[in-house]
DNA sequence: TATAGTGACGAAAGCGCTTACGAAAGCGCT
DNA sequence: AGCGCTTTCGTAAGCGCTTTCGTCACTATA
């Protein structure tokens, strides 16, 4: 575990003719230095191949500006989109990211945060469903708030309960377009397949769904499953077992889709003439399945790039954020319903 | 950018009546405390809610016992799913992971080893493939060999050019088996839609394929495309627009498939019964699509979790590397070819 | 000409930790 | 009791960098 080489910042002082302070403050672009010193010394720099030590940069100067994001699971679409949003804007600020992941387990979410403030990074985004109740969330709002006071940045992406940037989907108008969707079609009988149901993603997109199904004497089924393709696998035997006539589905997001559309198929029932079948997030896969699926467009990506967006923002105030729109993407999955 | 509490080790040392010294060897579990006054300094640090900081360690430690991860785009579910193997192995050993991508971009490797390397990392695993011109692996092998002389510990995923652990899929064999599919189905006209030509991942699958078609006498015809659903559909268009009848296309890899079929849908061509589509790598979303795709399964999940557990060893002795078989998985996508 | 004010730079004090190195204490042995 | 050995622990020297603070021209003001 050691270095041999490694040129450091005193070798280029050095080569510059210079002192450590003044390299210092030539290299990180500071105050106090004459713009053509500077100039000399970055290029003394460069020649010698100097590669600043970031252990170093941290240790004396506190936090050091690279992104923590936890996310529930890279292997998931969803989040491995939101991955690459964040991905690409940091890297075009030139911010190295650290991802790790909760692996579904909302309680290791605070694990995650903790590693990081551990590793000093300058801004932590979490990527990731909250708690519909509030009480829940307070251990993690506490390591925020407490991060916070040390000069770290915080974003979260789709969870209202904690006092910090966030950007959210809006899950609600998305249900709502869903549900208007398939009671426009004249779907009377319609089964949801939710997901964990204290998850204000879940709840925020049934809540939607209901507003509108309540006002159109929809009668409606609605059975809890994981988040997975699994889920939505379980979910639709379930509903169906317990001998529930539906003329469509809505799985609460397109991994659970994924998984009725396979259920469906699986008990010889035709999509959509049988059954219609509608998603959440148009994950990148839903175009190719067969059917075609409908989902409502969530934009992962970039709400990712959002995410890294209120971080960079150069003042710290007080805690914004940005609402993201969806789109209703209608494709084979749904039609007028059987008789 | 201050952090005005936080407990350092001097405070857990202070309360538990121990030098510094002592703290710290109990804390990193190194020899020279005895078990039982290392337990209760671990218990005083817990009580206290010590969290050690990552940048001195890494200072007064050299490097730090992290792991790097460079991958093309974790955008791609290829590489999603290797990062998701190196995560979930890496957090079972405690290891954090830091998650770089190269934007498909071969070059920008290299940047990323750099800037991994600047942080100190203890380990790099690159994840990608090679160019199959050992000239081109050159500087990407200096600056790793560098970095193992410091100490460092390197895997790479899917390249074999580099004197380094690596974790190789059986891509040739991959080749033979879907091509010893195709052929035993009876197709003599097959079109292949390849990645890049100079990367090692295409140029394997294809001599695997080609040690079978050249023996059977098939009438193979080759387009080179980008590794991605578009340079699929690229590639179908310009296989059909130049006129070449084929009975069975294969993809290179299963991203380029779904492309595959989506263009032939377009020209109005039924899979399998006009031509037989296969691919590479079964990512999750293959067995979703219509008609469920054949493919040589690639455990990707399972190679990154390998090439971690290359870099926990031990010992740092010879290179070694470690060949992962496949699985041919044959779906609804191949059938006989018509008359 | 004397005095305060300004900007550019250097000297040195840490940031929190690991790790030689040395001191002290316990052991079996002669 | 005295010797050398091993084990356990403390002292202190950095790791490479940022940053206060002070110094030293040099310019502006009276």
């Amino acid at each position: 575990m050691k270095q041999p080489d490694a040129t450091r910042l005193v070798d280029v002082a050095a080569a510059a003719g210079v002192s450590l302070a003044t390299a210092s403050r030539a290299m990180t672009g500071g105050t106090g230095v004459s713009d053509e010193l500077a100039e000399h010394v970055r290029a003394i720099a460069e020649r010698l191949g100097y590669v600043p030590n970031l252990h170093a940069r941290g240790l004396a100067g506190g936090l050091v500006s690279s992104i923590g994001l936890v996310v529930h699971e890279i292997g998931d679409p969803y989040f491995a989109e939101i991955a690459s949003g964040v991905l690409h804007r940091a890297s075009l600020a030139g911010q190295s990211v650290q991802i790790t992941h909760a692996d579904r387990d909302p309680r290791s979410e605070l694990t995650q945060v903790n590693a990081l403030m551990m590793q000093r990074v300058g801004s932590i985004i979490i990527a990731g469903s909250g708690y519909t109740d509030p009480a829940l969330e307070a251990p993690l709002g506490d390591a925020l708030a407490q991060y916070r006071t040390r000069g770290g940045r915080v974003a979260v992406i789709g969870r209202h309960h904690l006092d910090v940037d966030a950007v959210l989907p809006d899950n609600h108008a998305a249900g709502v377009s869903v549900a208007t969707h398939l009671t426009g079609l004249g779907h009377r009988r319609i089964g949801v397949i939710a997901g964990p149901l204290g998850l204000n993603t879940v709840s925020d997109r049934l809540d939607g769904l209901r507003s509108v199904f309540d006002s159109t004497g929809v009668h409606v089924t609605v059975v809890s499953h994981s988040f997975t393709r699994e889920g939505g696998i379980d979910g639709t035997n379930a509903l169906l077992d317990r001998g529930s006539p539906v003329t469509a589905m809505v799985a609460l997001n397109d991994a659970m889709a994924l998984g009725v559309l396979r259920a469906l198929r699986q008990r010889g029932m035709r999509v959509p003439e049988d059954v219609s079948v509608a998603g959440f997030d148009d994950i990148a896969v839903v175009s190719d399945v067969a059917p075609a699926l409908t989902t409502a467009r969530i934009p992962m990506a970039e709400m990712g790039a959002q995410a890294v967006a209120l971080i960079l923002r150069a003042e710290a105030d007080e805690p914004r954020r940005i609402s993201m729109g969806h789109e209703l993407i209608v494709r084979a999955s749904t039609a007028a319903p059987p008789d």
